[in-house]
DNA sequence: ATTTAGCACTCAAACGAAATAAGTGCTAAA
DNA sequence: TTTAGCACTTATTTCGTTTGAGTGCTAAAT
C-alpha cells in the first residue's frame, strides 16, 4: 500500500503542505513551509520533488508551489488525521441546531443537512437512498366521501405514506373499511417484486362486487414503492461553494448545480456505499463525473442497524477533512440516537411524545 | 400614466431596443438599430436621447449603447406585447412534460416548475404560499401498536397530512379510535387561531381517563398547521441562470441562491400577490432585495377559485417577457384544469382514478 | 552522506501604454 | 425634420514588460 514508503520527515512535510493548502487554497512553496518545518528551503524542495515523483504532490506549472494530488489527500485522510477534537462551541452548536423538532426522518435529514453545512462551511446534503426491498407493513383506509378515500400505508422503514384515491363510481364507507382488511391480509409484508398476478386476483375475489376498485389501488401501491425507490436529496448551503476559488469557474459550478438537480448519480453513489461506516470520495474516486475537482463525504444513518439515509458534505478537494469527518461523525451519531428505537432517552425530549 | 406621451416612432424604437437587448444581453446602439428602423442613426440617436431623458432607457457609460430601464421594461410588458403565439412545438412539449403522473399538488407543482424552466430557459420555481386560514376538515387515527399511532388529517385545501405520535404509556386501539371521533366533533373545521383553551378542556373531558394524550395531540395539530403556514418552494434549473452574463458576478449569483434558500421573501411576495391573475416584478419592483437586477414572473394556481400555489420563472431583467408570460399562462391553465374539481375530463386520464 | 547556500532559470500574474472600436452629441447642410 | 459628418469619450483588447514566487541544480559546509 501507499504511505508505507514515506519517511517521517516526508509525512511531516506532506501534512504541512496539505494543511496549508486547505487553509489558503493556493499552491504552497518551500519558503513558506520553513515556518513550520525546521529545515532549509532547499531541503524541503528536495523532499517535495521526491513526494511529487511518488505521486503525492502536483505542480500546477513549473514555477508554482505544490498542491496535494488525489493520492496525497487520500493518504492524509487515511492516516494523518488525529481524531478531530471538536471545540465546545461546535458541540453546543450541534445540540442547539438539532433541537428542532424532528417528527419524521425527512425533517431530521433536512435539518441535518443544514447543520452539516453550517458547521463545516461547505455544501451539505441529506439523502434517502434508493432502497428496493421496502414492504408495506400495514394498510389503513380513510373514507372521505363517496368518490374519495385516502390509503394510508405504514412502511417497513417506519415511515407513513398516504395516497389519495379518487373513484368515479361511488363506494360506501363500509366497502372502504373492508378494503383495508383485505389489503392487510394479502399484501402486508410483501415487497413490490413479490406482488404477483395471482395475489391481485385473490384481492379481487375477496372484494367481491367491489372488485373494480382493486386495480387502481394496486397501482397506487406500486407508485408509493416507486417513489421510495427513487430516493430523495436535500441540499443546503449551495451558495457557500462560491467562496472557494475552485468554483468561480462558471462551468464547474454549473456542473455541480446540475449534478444536484439530476441527483441520480449522487443517489447511486450513496446507495452503493450505504453499508460503509463513512464514505469519503476525493476527486475522481467518486463515480460522479462532474465532481472530479471536489470531495464528497457522507455518513450513513442507520435505524436499528439498517441504513435509512445519509448526511454529507460536498466541497473542494482541499477540504478540511479532519473537521468534516468529526462533524459528520457527531451529527450521524446524534441522529442515530434519535431515530433508533433503542434511543428512547434522547427521543423523549422530542415533541411527539408524551 | 407613463407611455401615453410616447410617439409611435418612439414606441417602435423602444421596442426594437428591448427586443435586441433581450436577445443579445448587450447595450444596443443606434447603428445596430438601423437594421430594423428605417431612419438614420442620427435620428435614432436623437430619439434615444429623449427616451433616456424620459426614463425609459439607461446608459451604462457615456460611450455605450442604451439598455432599457426598469420603466422601459415595465412599459414593454404592459403595452407592447402582442399575445405570444406559442409554436406547435412548445405546446407539444408542455403536453408531453405534463403527462407525468400527478397525484398530489406537491408533485404537480414540482413538475410544473421543471416545465417552466425547460420551456423558458430561465430558472423555474413553484410555491405553496403561506396560507394562514387553513382548517382541518376531518381527523382519523391509525393504530399501530400500543405505543404508537398515526394521526391523519384531511385539510380544507384537500391535502392529507399525517403525523406520527409516540406514547410512553400505552393505549389500546379502542381509545385511539375514540380519539378520532372526539377530534372530529370538537376541532374539525376550525383554523389554528380558533382553537382556544376551553376547546382543549372539552377534549380532555371527552377523553375521560385518557385525557393525558390530548395535550401532545393538540401540539401535533399546531405543528401541522404551522408547517403549512410556512409555505414551500421548489426550484428547478437554477444553473440556467449562469448562462446569462448578468449572473456571472459571484455576488449576484450567490445572492440569488441564498434568496432561494431563505425562501421567506419569495414566499411573501407570492402570498401578497396570490390574487392577481399574474405577478410581474421587474427589478426593484419586487420586495426581494437581491433581485434588483432580476425579474420575477409567476402565475397563481387556483383550485375552485382559491389560490393554492404558484408557478413562476426568475431570470435577468431582460427576460423574454412575451414567451414567459405565454408559457406560464398555458402551464397555469393546464394545472388549474387538472386540479379543479370541475376538471374531471382532464383528470380522468390520470392514474389515481378508476 | 546530508544539508544548505547560492544562483540561474521559468512562468503566471500584474502592470501599463497604445491601439481599437463602438457609440455618442452636436453642428451644419439637405 | 432628417441626415451626414466629425470630434470626442470611454470600455475593451492587445501586447510587450516587469515582477515575484518558486524551482532545480551545483558546490560548499557539516
Amino acid at each position: 500500500m501507499y504511505g508505507r514508503d514515506l519517511s517521517e520527515r516526508k509525512k511531516q512535510i506532506l501534512k504541512a503542505i496539505i494543511d496549508a493548502h486547505i487553509e489558503a487554497g493556493e499552491p504552497v512553496g518551500s519558503k513558506y513551509l520553513m515556518q513550520s518545518i525546521s529545515y532549509s528551503s532547499a531541503t524541503i524542495r528536495n523532499e517535495m520533488a521526491e513526494l511529487e515523483d511518488m505521486g503525492y504532490l502536483e505542480q500546477p506549472h513549473t514555477s508554482a508551489g505544490r498542491i496535494p494530488s488525489e493520492l496525497g489527500y487520500r493518504f492524509y485522510v487515511d492516516s494523518l488525521i488525529q481524531e478531530y477534537a471538536m471545540t465546545a462551541n461546535d458541540i453546543a452548536e450541534i445540540n442547539n441546531l438539532m433541537k428542532v423538532k424532528m417528527a419524521e426522518l425527512d425533517q431530521i435529514l433536512t435539518a441535518a443537512s443544514k447543520v452539516a453545512s453550517n458547521l463545516t462551511n461547505y455544501t451539505g446534503f441529506a439523502i434517502k437512498p434508493k432502497a428496493s426491498s421496502i414492504s408495506i407493513t400495514k394498510f389503513e383506509t380513510f373514507y372521505i366521501d363517496t368518490n374519495n378515500f385516502v390509503l394510508v400505508m405504514l412502511l417497513s422503514t417506519g415511515a407513513v405514506k398516504t395516497k389519495n384515491v379518487r373513484l368515479q363510481e361511488g363506494v360506501d364507507a363500509d366497502t372502504v373499511a373492508r378494503l383495508s382488511g383485505v389489503l392487510n391480509l394479502n399484501l402486508a409484508g410483501h415487497t413490490a417484486d413479490e406482488i404477483t398476478l395471482p395475489m391481485i386476483m385473490k384481492l379481487e375475489a375477496a372484494m367481491g362486487a367491489d372488485a373494480r376498485i382493486v386495480n387502481p389501488i394496486v397501482k397506487s401501491i406500486y407508485d408509493v414503492m416507486n417513489e421510495i425507490d427513487n430516493g430523495e436529496l436535500k441540499v443546503s448551503g449551495l451558495g457557500r461553494l462560491l467562496q472557494y476559488p475552485e468554483y468561480s469557474d462558471k462551468e464547474k459550478f454549473g456542473g455541480i448545480i446540475s449534478a444536484f438537480e439530476q441527483k441520480d448519480e449522487l443517489l447511486d453513489l450513496v446507495s452503493q456505499n450505504a453499508d460503509e461506516e463513512l464514505g469519503v470520495f476525493i476527486g475522481s474516486e467518486s463515480s460522479v463525473k462532474v465532481m472530479d475537482q471536489s470531495a464528497i463525504i457522507f455518513k450513513p444513518i442507520k435505524k436499528n442497524g439498517k441504513t435509512v439515509g445519509a448526511v454529507g458534505v460536498i466541497g473542494p478537494r482541499r477540504m478540511d477533512y479532519a473537521k468534516v469527518l468529526a462533524t459528520l461523525e457527531s451529527i450521524g451519531g446524534n441522529i442515530t440516537n434519535i431515530i433508533d428505537d433503542g434511543g428512547r432517552s434522547l427521543a423523549e425530549k422530542n415533541s411527539d411524545e408524551i
